[in-house]
DNA sequence: TTGTATGCGTTATCAT
DNA sequence: ATGATAACGCATACAA
């Protein structure tokens, strides 16, 4: 069914049916009854390919995120779908899996006028997502990590680990340990060591080697690497820069015949769903991740809407959840 | 930058240019070779709906889903975007957040030839839903519930739910409560209730409605529906339909001063990332959710090619993950 | 082996 | 107020 046999069927042009079905122009009421009532009978939807070829619109918005199945793609979506409806916009998805090719491949592919603007979530920004950024045609908006030229929603990471030291450090501990991750992932894996750094120094603990472990994003890594920390020292708390991690992490402790927070206290970063029902529940960061979604998204709907193609790094806000993983400890150390 | 442009900068015909683009039809060397180089140089990337208009194709699946953000979808997801990529589709998804109405919308809005098939992971099965599906024009496959006349991937609830209350029994437990959803959701509310009544029958214990809580999906809804369980009489072991009922329900016995398995027994279904870093670690099904995904994506692609028409109902694999929530209780009770 | 011309289904311009 | 028609960018039948 397309618009020419709806036109015949109701004894006018096709230019009637256009005018009716977008509800613009001018249309006689009897012809649009007359143009309706077919409409509803054969139950006839315009083809949403054609109209963006006329339209140069596809009313999509394409999105890549490194790996669908976390909890902070999911809720990040969620913000993105939200908004999205709003302004009847459909998401075109790309699952990259955490392959830099497959992301520079879906930036490239969705720049072909298929959609009017992409959102990526990246964790890792080279020159060649640079290079491809720069090419297309419609904007962009990153989150989660800064580049040059184009507005990004940005994770407080550094306030966050200073504040997650403090209250360590307030809670008495001075033997922090530290669990991250690769710092080819410049938020995640430079900025949160760099302030996990600077907040020991700002307290004038030392920093050591000993007590430092790189992971990757997984629990197991967690687990591991708190292994390699407890094979060299034992520190009295540590820092795990997402809650996946510190969770390995505290299973790990509690393998050794340790308790968490009794012997060794740990945090996390990110506020997963199901860390305040762990036991212990786990102290972290909360951050708003439907809500970078949602700012995400309306950015780069002024973007479409060419309202403002200013470049802005927005950053979003968090939280100190603080339960019980922390534990107070003697001044005597 | 058209294929005309392409065409007049490499001194051939726009036909060559396509010819050159699909690798089809015979081109000389030579010329394939200027025109590799202009689409090179200018960075030439066709129009993906121009294309699809032609073609009368897309290359995209549009996928329906009730919440993205939960642990089932992105799992479900994940298992058909890994499929969709091997035969170079995108996704468009379509959140509905768990509204009947948006499921409709969505499906009708798809099936505007803007995709090539559709996936829906439904609650719920109206007749609405029907009459919209029997409109289609392409192909659908549904997850999670029997929808008659079109292809279903579906969970063994009912075997499932046996399994876990042969469990419990063989554990020793006579008083077994039960925490479940609305009977809209026909597999998760329905069958597994039944199933539930069923397998105590089948071990010649009684059904007491006391026992026995209806909620919705969320932790809170487990923690409550525990409370109104424990209100009226104690039960020694709670079979929860979802895990995060069945961590609602923990906690809420914790809150109540009793000790889980020690007290209470619990077991969940789905076995979520995290089941087994609780304490205690949530005897679960587990089901393998990505596989469902994957499953969808094949029989999908079938229909799509035209492969295979028939409709099927498939119960993707399960299995009883048993840990430390469910404790053997004495046989004097 | 290559080029010309037509059509995919819609919208919009221009007459009428 | 309405209808005829060109154009969106591409692929392909047919001609050459």
């Amino acid at each position: 069914m397309k618009i020419k046999d709806i036109a015949k069927l109701a004894g006018v042009s096709p230019a009637t049916v256009s005018r009716v079905m977008n509800k613009n122009g001018y249309v006689k009421a009897e012809k649009r009854e007359a143009v309706e009532k077919v409409i509803r009978e054969v139950g006839y939807r315009p083809n949403e390919i054609a109209k963006s070829l006329k339209n140069k619109r596809s009313n999509i918005i394409g999105v890549i995120v490194p790996k669908i199945s976390t909890e902070t793609a999911s809720r990040v979506l969620e913000g993105i779908t939200q908004i999205a409806k709003e302004r009847n916009y459909q998401l075109l998805i790309s699952n990259t899996n955490l392959q830099i090719e497959e992301e520079i491949n879906a930036l490239e592919f969705l720049s072909n006028k298929l959609v009017d603007g992409i959102i990526i979530s990246a964790t890792e920004v080279t020159d060649q997502h640079l290079a491809v950024a720069r090419q297309l045609t419609v904007p962009l908006v990153v989150i989660g990590q800064r580049m040059a030229g184009f507005t990004s929603i940005l994770y407080s990471n550094n306030h966050a680990v200073h504040d997650l030291v403090d209250h360590l450090v307030q809670a008495g501990h001075k033997k922090i340990g530290f669990i991250g991750v690769d710092p080819k992932d410049k938020e995640v894996g430079q900025v949160r060591k760099q302030a996990y750094m600077d907040a020991l120094n700002h307290h004038q603990l030392p920093y050591k080697e000993e007590l430092v472990a790189i992971g990757d994003f997984s629990i197991e890594s967690g687990y591991q690497q708190m292994a390699s920390i407890l094979k060299k020292q034992r520190p009295t708390a540590v820092l795990a820069v997402t809650d996946h991690l510190a969770i390995g992490a505290i299973q790990c402790i509690k393998d050794n015949g340790l308790s968490v927070p009794a012997d060794i206290s740990v945090t996390g970063l990110g506020d997963v769903k199901l860390a305040k029902y762990l036991s212990p529940p786990l102290t972290t960061v909360h951050y708003y991740f439907k809500t970078s979604g949602q700012l995400a998204a309306s950015e780069l709907f002024n973007q479409i809407d060419q309202l403002n193609m200013e470049n802005k790094e927005i950053y979003v806000d968090y939280e100190l959840r603080i339960r019980a993983s922390v534990k107070k400890i003697e001044r005597n150390s």
